[in-house]
DNA sequence: TTGATTCCTGACCGTATGGTCAAGATGCAA
DNA sequence: TTGCATCTTGACCATACGGTCAGGAATCAA
């Protein structure tokens, strides 16, 4: 890709870090990390190797900031579940935006779940600080509507894990879905008819609807 | 691991084929394909490198067999589907025995997980024939049950998209819900309440509590 | 016991990978 | 224009990997 316009020297930096981050974003969802090469980044995001490693230390330096990008997506995408008043609402709303990205960056959602198979070396600290606040304050907001009678006592560790599960499941096996699609992405359509019937099942479920 | 019984010739080739592919499972699940080495499932099966290629050809050929076994297992839980009166039954024992499998054989799971993640390139055929039937005979079943009124009106293939995700989270993201169970492993209690989280949840959702 | 078949394995090979480096090009402030 | 900091890159290196092979050991049928 060559480059367009000339370039400030500020944007130089910010610029091959988002074309290198692009690059690997994809590599490594589609290869694993180590089945993923520097060689093919560096070609993807049209820069030579030595490059990458002028921006990127190591390998891992550049994995290690894959991962978090798509990790700090989905916290800003849990502040649906706050200010709501109840589970319709904030599930419905986490529901919608969780699916929103597993359709815009399915990469990034598969990287993370590639890192949480293989025991998470490389963010397991956020697991057990970040992520673990993170669902405390969601488990004890479902509590609340549950004792307010706005749901079903449903264990809120498995309602939180169905939830994962389920939304991040159309970005990771979107090949799977792709294939008993008849090979074709879902539509525009098939989307929203997906995300009408996850938030449908949940909210019955959990007998909010 | 000394071998304790002296080896009749059929037992060989049957055991170290077995103990081969335990292993190969096992670090498979935990590196990748690419992050995976031969030396590492020579070494974790208790043999030399050189002899897993005297029953394994290549990587990919020992790969294959992995992938296959984990489908092969499914194929078998998909029994509980059939012959159901109707889907408290049907897609109760289903949610059970995907729960079993995802507790005794997550690394399994996990193989066919990054599998399809990275495109499919070794079991494409699979999802176009084999999973691509079942899939439809399962719809057929499940549109049977919704005409005669067993269950609410929900898009067949969502409902197993939700099926499959959340019963092979508790295997893929096993890391994950061990470190937000602070550290340990799911008890026996606690996976008993998992499925019936994950059945309530369903069953309600569908209307067919 | 013998011969054939299967199994075992240390040593080896070509290749590809992550990473380094030194020399040069480019942008920029003064 | 000058001098400095940032950026670029081809060439290079050590290592680790998948896979091969030849020769020996074990098993078995006759």
């Amino acid at each position: 890709m060559p480059r367009l316009k000339p370039v400030r020297r500020t944007d130089i930096r910010r610029e091959n870090e988002r074309a290198i981050l692009k690059a690997a974003e994809k590599v490594f969802a589609e290869a694993g990390f180590g089945g993923a090469t520097m060689q093919l980044i560096a070609d993807m995001a049209g820069l030579p190797k030595a490059n990458l490693h002028y921006y990127f230390a190591t390998k891992e330096d550049l994995y290690r900031r894959v991962v978090q990008q798509i990790f700090e997506i989905w916290l800003d995408a849990a502040a649906s579940f706050d200010n709501a008043p109840g589970p319709v609402e904030g599930i419905g709303a986490y529901v919608d935006a969780k699916m929103d990205i597993s359709r815009r960056h399915p990469n990034g959602s598969k990287v993370w779940a590639s890192e949480v198979m293989h025991g998470a070396p490389v963010i397991q600290d956020y697991l057990e600080s970040t992520l673990r606040d993170w669902t405390d304050g969601r488990i004890a907001v479902i509590e609340r509507w549950i004792s307010e009678g706005k749901m079903a006592a449903i264990d809120p560790r498995h309602l939180l894990y169905m939830l994962w599960a389920t939304t991040q499941h159309y970005a990771d096996f979107g090949h799977q879905i792709e294939t008993l699609n008849n090979g074709n992405p879902l539509s525009d359509q098939q989307w929203q008819a997906a995300k009408t019937s996850v938030k449908t099942l949940i909210l019955r479920g959990i007998d909010a609807s």
